[in-house]
DNA sequence: TTTTCTTTGATTTTCGAAATTTTGGGCGTA
DNA sequence: TACGCCCAAAATTTCGAAAATCAAAGAAAA
């Protein structure tokens, strides 16, 4: 019996992105225990694990919860999403080669496949979890060839984290014309190598998921101040 | 006796950052026992948590070590604080008000306070400690306004390992008064609001270390193909 | 000599219980 | 009723040892 460990902690990963736990619910680790049948110690260390990548909050002398949900949250990790997805873009075109283009082509014909499918069973619910990793899959090839490990790591764990917030499929689905159109799009920008133009196109698919606009930028007036806000 | 294990985990983080241990050294447990007279567990338990922030790398089945120095980390953690810090520097410049302005002034001034005497002296080892943290407070300062909690945690992440990974006193020492001038200069660029500024200082100030430039921009040729590379 | 297998010692992982700390309720007092 | 205090239950943290796994050295085979 190998990486019990592990397989324990890729098994509440999977518990905690597809949001079976609530917001803010405290993970009881006499109840996880009995889940694995396993000791304290062992679900205590996955928990520790899962608090690496943000999937679980930790306070000492108080346990582990799975993460509140806020707009602020969302907010921030939609601004980290395109910061990480922009800069990992661009270094992707100006890397990668024929090889990562049609890395890229082949994520993007199977995602356009399932939402081919969605669209035309009017249904997203059944194929969610398929979708849910296509997409993935799709946008983590957009920055794969940007010569950083650091870059691609640090945006899985945000980009998991976001997964985590969205609950309804339904909020999600009221936007798939437009999500199949953004995914086309950036495909197009990444295989005419345009920079510019890609960082439009992250922005725009991104920025949905903001309630209120990123702050503009601000201009120094007269007196060297913002003039903004 | 309160909080045993964050007083470990505490003084653990500043024995790694300081650079105790070498680079790739193995952590071994029953050593780390001895020193803080506890269980095993904790000290496993404290290395996890260290996991976390990047400042130990964990391996299933092989235990803890301190990370490995290479140039490509320092490449890629160079790369992306520069990201990190002109994003947060620019949206404290958008956010910040006076208040934050007057920190960072603080923050400048205590650390132009130190690096005038290490140059006075002509020494930087005896207050290496002492300009290490008021380089950190500065730097932290600078994007402390920017709205995002979620960035300024990442970029401690990235600032401690970073602060790991620098040996020698002496190689820092050597850009001495290039530094001094460039903290002045960031410190204008904030006060001037000027966000294309700061971008610049930020990258200046940074990038020296690297060993080999960050990749250009290209720009689509004719064929719609990257011509730079 | 080189390769492969086996044994042994060291290290890591897991366990269940004891010690510590927090949480929540009940009680008395203002 | 509101407030503070104390106690009991529940949860977290720490412990030391047992179990599992890995790594190095030596023996056997090619």
């Amino acid at each position: 019996m190998a990486a019990q460990d592990a397989d324990i902690f890729d098994d509440m990963r999977h518990r905690l992105i597809t949001g079976e736990f609530g917001y803010g619910t405290k993970l009881r680790a006499e109840k996880l225990r009995q889940d694995y049948n396993c000791s304290a110690s062992t679900v205590r260390e996955v928990l520790f694990r899962l608090s690496t990548v943000g999937l679980v909050d930790f306070q000492e002398q108080r346990g582990f919860r799975s993460p509140y949900q806020s707009v602020e949250r969302q907010h921030e990790l939609t601004h980290m999403r395109i910061l990480l997805e922009t800069e990992g873009a661009c270094l992707s075109i100006r890397l990668g080669g024929v090889e990562w283009e049609s890395r890229l082509t082949a994520a993007h014909h199977k995602l356009s496949h399932i939402e081919t499918r969605v669209r035309s069973s009017g249904d997203l619910i059944p194929l969610l979890g398929l979708w849910s990793r296509a997409e993935q899959e799709f946008h983590e090839t957009l920055i794969d060839a940007c010569g950083s490990g650091l870059l691609k790591r640090t945006h899985v764990v945000i980009y998991e984290q976001f997964r985590q917030q969205l609950v309804s499929a339904e909020t999600n689905y009221g936007y798939f014309p437009e999500n199949i159109r953004e995914h086309q799009a950036i495909l197009d920008a990444a295989l005419q190598r345009n920079e510019d133009l890609m960082r439009v196109c992250v922005n725009d698919h991104l920025a949905r998921n903001l309630t209120r606009p990123l702050p503009r930028k601000s201009y120094p007036d007269a007196f060297g101040k913002s003039s903004a806000i």
